[in-house]
DNA sequence: GGTGAATAATTCGCTGGCGAAGTAATATGG
DNA sequence: CCATATTACTTCGCCAGCGAATTATTCACC
């Protein structure tokens, strides 16, 4: 039952100390969960990094892939749509297409109705090299999470979900 | 009890029907777990960057303050140890203190003792927005996990903390 | 105590991304 | 139908950050 401290507990206990917002009283609890969400983010996000690395992706490529196929209509979309859901600038996508295109992993097709449009392919090779990163990614969060139950991942999910349905509900307001 | 469904779960719904990874089986829950997770991080960094942006700071120079802040000595660092807290390079970290001096939040002093240290600290202008920024930020977490009782963010804080000491533990094996 | 290794920060050249302006094509409405 | 607005993408000028090289200082040890 005595568990030891992890980085958090330690932020905690010193922040407490020197740092007490006049005008809403300071909750450890709430600062534990939002640090500890940072902090398994960043371990994530570290982890997807080497792998695309690895597999030889530069970070924002395997982004832009995964973004790809992670659509409705998997492997396929437009510039502004992709654009968008990486929440880069319409510029940026520019130059990432023009370069991703180049090296083989998603091709630009012109739409025949409207040719102000363009279509985004992933390429077999862009694809298979995304599989690659998706498999250890997810390796890496089965070992992650692997430390708590199924039960306890049913429950951290119920209640992070809570936490969204939250955000989400906001914004439609 | 009929909870309605999040980003998340129409995620995984989509996600199931057209990617079943061969080598591991894939996991609703694990997935949900680490894309919620996501979502809330990107919720807090968006609200973040806003928070400093209407306080009158760039995002990296929030940063910056806080990383300068958030130390064991609060407010005093220097430019090698700041720039590895931050997971920039010390070129990138020169540059950022440069425009912060001259801005005023932050500013440079010499070591006596040994020349090619540098010390850096935290202005009160750049202490004072700093705050003004935490205190909103705090605002928006007290907030956000509002919709959940003391009980269940005990509960959500504790599963958290497993999961980073598996990470931690393993950083240190 | 003088020479070579190590350490701290900065400068330099380059890249990814941004916002704004530009180009090209399609929609709208009088 | 023609003029204007709108939409989709690209180009341009600029900025933040990276890795490598540079400068300045201190440490280590023979």
């Amino acid at each position: 039952m005595a568990q030891p401290e992890d980085s958090t507990d330690r932020h905690v206990a010193r922040w407490r100390g020197h740092w007490v917002l006049e005008t809403a009283p300071y909750d450890d609890t709430v600062e534990a969960i939002t640090t500890r969400i940072g902090a398994i983010m960043r371990h994530l996000r570290e982890h997807k990094k080497r792998a695309a690395t690895e597999a030889g992706l530069q970070d924002f490529e395997y982004d832009t892939l995964h973004a790809l196929m992670i659509r409705d209509t998997p492997g396929t979309s437009s510039p502004t749509a992709l654009a968008a859901d990486l929440g880069i600038s319409p510029a940026g996508m520019s130059g990432r297409l023009e370069g991703m295109e180049k090296a083989g992993f998603i091709q630009r097709t012109t739409d025949a109705t409207d040719r102000r449009r363009l279509g985004v392919e992933a390429t077999p090779a862009g694809i298979e090299i995304w599989r690659e990163v998706m498999a250890r990614r997810g390796q890496e969060e089965d070992e992650m999470l692997g430390v708590l139950s199924a039960h306890e991942r049913e429950t951290l999910s119920t209640l992070l979900k809570r936490v969204t349905l939250h955000i989400e509900g906001e914004r439609n307001r």
